[in-house]
DNA sequence: GGAACCTACTTAAGGACTTAAGTATATTTA
DNA sequence: TAAATATACTTAAGTCCTTAAGTAGGTTCC
């Protein structure tokens, strides 16, 4: 029968369609948030991650975003840059970094999760709570099922 | 009763499961496809509809791509660099190129195909048929849902 | 046929990641 | 306790995308 075809313009539907669903909300989500609260939701991400842990390590931060250290060290420099947070030595480690939140930090984050709540009512407006589920569920089941599988070698 | 929290570490489920995915899924195939055809994903994307379109336009290309005529202005050039595809000025139009595949760039789309078939394989060992089908559904849903919302102004 | 407009592509700057190699500071171990 | 190793972070270079502001060729329309 030979249904099978390879790599045209339409196989690998899955792949290709969850990369551009990937990347049309985050820039939904990135324009929102940038005009309520001129941050990215990269931005936001770490901010977050701030405000709910208190002094934060920067490899932990890396390890909750799942990226690596080189990512936060610069995007911690750019949010230290723009003022939203500050870093002091961590005690008991010269190593470290702890970072915290700035005022400007904690309002930023406020107004991100509120333009991000706008971006989750119309998610949830376009997918049931039972599909929202479901489809989590098989997001979390690819992960577990690719992640180690070529990445460590 | 309270169940809605605000961007919390966990909020926001869908979009931040969705970008992991994405993201792991991408370094998957990134990975297979680099060491097999010595290409990336988003490489071989390009040759890929070259392959299949023949002569093709650079705003054709961003179109199918669904990207900005800028990125594809970079993308060609770095390709160009490598060797996997050639430039010649569109008959009938001064102003347009039209982008075809060197032998390099079809021997390239031959691996970089053969790789992502083994990507494909590792997905279809993880989701069935019907929850393939039913989450591209779900994908296509958010994304028709989402365009224009507040991309265009 | 020339001014106004449109289209195809380019350039520059910037964001968010990666890998690979480097610098301190800690910790382990011989 | 000094040498070897591990950890926390940094730097540099590279990928892939964006927006904004070009340039250079087409097309319209009076």
């Amino acid at each position: 029968m030979q249904m099978k075809q390879t790599m045209s313009a339409h196989e690998s539907r899955l792949y290709f369609q969850l990369q551009r669903t990937a990347a049309l909300l985050k820039q939904v989500a990135d324009n929102r948030l940038l005009s309520a609260a001129g941050i990215t939701t990269a931005q936001a991400a770490v901010l977050n991650l701030v405000a709910v842990g208190g002094a934060v390590r920067q490899n932990k931060l890396a390890e909750s975003l799942n990226q690596k250290e080189s990512a936060v060290t610069q995007m911690v420099a750019k949010l230290g840059e723009r003022g939203l947070i500050s870093r002091q030595r961590a005690s008991f480690d010269g190593r470290g970094w702890e970072v915290t939140l700035t005022d400007a930090g904690r309002s930023a984050v406020k107004k991100a999760a509120a333009a991000f709540e706008g971006v989750n009512t119309h998610l949830d407006e376009l997918l049931s709570d039972t599909d929202q589920k479901l489809f989590v569920d098989m997001l979390m089941a690819i992960r577990k099922g690719l992640s180690g599988a070529y990445l460590e070698q």
